[in-house]
DNA sequence: ACGTTTGATATTAAGTTGACACTAATGGTC
DNA sequence: GACCATTAGTGTCAACTTAATATCAAACGT
């Protein structure tokens, strides 16, 4: 940042307030349905207008802490991914710009959490098209609705972040439940990736290549057919690959 | 962003300052260097400390406008690339926090540029360690001195962003010349990536497997040895390829 | 019991990677 | 001009991955 005093002398800088909100994912993995946590604003401008769980950012408090901040003020989590995702500054993005003289900028998060563990605080279950739902809720990412904001666009952002680290980067881990069967990796990238990305049995072959799947022993019978092991991720074992140039596909 | 009317009715809110710092990186392939702009600070906060170029955002103009600004102040080019880097908002990172009541948040840009085509704008050129230079310079990014606030974390920051895109992604070709040869182009991935990631063999196959480099004719003998094409990177040929994994290694 | 469903393993051909040998064209040295 | 060092560019081959498909295993429903 900084400089400005010179050059800027004669052009008026402008004075933000600024923004944390946050693109919540989670998998639903009975249903196989990739969710997104929304707030029903209360307040103008967009009041009634479905947004991402955003909040100002206070004095003295770092945007990573806003950011868990208006988290914990939505949903309980044992477990949390929580990374930076984009800035988002095009004047105009906020009504409020034209009536008060301030810019509004958002600093948008991409978090992941496990669908079983994230209790909704005061708020409704997953929304399916035509509920009418109340104050918080899980939307399947494919039926989000006309957003407040640009917050749309934020959501789209965090999507593609979500696709591109799922093939890098085991954040698979961070939304499916403890313990999971190598079927539920699977249908995860299935549904987030499309269809035919790879064969079961080559996926299933790679991923237990890697060496960071433990199988617990555990068998899970889901309806018909041979029942699943249980498999548990392993840091430890992870560990030493990270940095390393992975590949999930 | 938004919200806020009602959980923060206690709670005062920030209000921010936006600069906008540019990680702007060139190579020389000449030398086999990879520099990085650096601008000589003429105001305090850090008077006389070498500092990214950066700017405060001015009323009704977007970030990236104002990373442009900023940049084309400094140098001119013909060729550009820019992304947004990372946002930096730990409260304290600008010593005028303390003695303003404002907080200073930077949005880092990340720019790429041809080296031969930047022409530095009443700045001096490339800054040796020991040299005393003046107003600005490309710094070999090995030789990086301290910096003004946290600019050394946004430069390892930006540092980064450059060795991971590499590895998928063409920007090598936005900071080599219009046209060079396939030892250029395996020289730069060797020092900014290191040495031995690859034989260069093989690595030469594979980037012309890939199919977007056009072998112009054009002989340029370098010293001793046999003379090497020029290549063209063809845009064209590339889109294609754009949002397919790739890997360049 | 028997077919269906889902989980898990094996086989195989095609393709890719990495190490290295080899040819080609230049400059420098004696 | 013979010879060597140097850099550019091609070819080969064995080891390994990948993707498609076949097969086996263990549950369920009727």
């Amino acid at each position: 940042m900084a400089r400005g005093t010179k050059k800027s002398a004669g052009c008026s800088l402008a004075d933000f307030k600024v923004g944390v909100d946050n693109v919540i994912f989670s998998v639903d993995t009975v249903q196989n349905r990739l969710l997104v946590l929304l707030v029903m604003r209360q307040d103008e401008p967009f009041i009634d207008y479905w947004s991402l769980p955003g909040t100002l950012v206070r004095q003295g408090e770092s945007l990573e802490n806003a950011a868990y901040r208006i988290l914990s003020e939505k949903i309980r989590v044992r477990n949390l991914y929580l990374e930076q995702l984009y800035t988002f500054g095009e004047p105009g993005r906020d009504p409020r710009e034209f009536t008060r003289g301030d810019r509004y900028l958002s600093v948008s998060y991409f978090a992941l959490v496990r669908f079983e563990e994230a209790e909704l605080i005061a708020g409704s279950v997953v929304a399916g098209a035509g509920h009418r739902v109340s104050g918080i809720a899980w939307y399947p990412v494919e039926q989000v609705p006309k957003l407040a904001f640009d917050h749309n666009q934020i959501l789209e952002y965090g999507y593609r972040r979500l696709r591109n680290k799922l093939e890098y980067s085991p954040v698979a881990f961070e939304v499916l439940p403890e313990l999971f069967t190598l079927s539920d990796v699977y249908q995860l990238y299935t549904t987030i990736l499309g269809e035919s990305f790879s064969d079961y049995s080559n996926f299933r072959a790679r991923l237990l290549k890697l060496g960071f799947l433990c199988d617990t022993g555990v068998k899970v019978s889901r309806g018909a057919g041979r029942p699943a092991s249980l498999y548990r991720f392993d840091a430890a074992a992870f560990a030493p690959l990270k940095d390393k140039p992975l590949v999930f596909i």
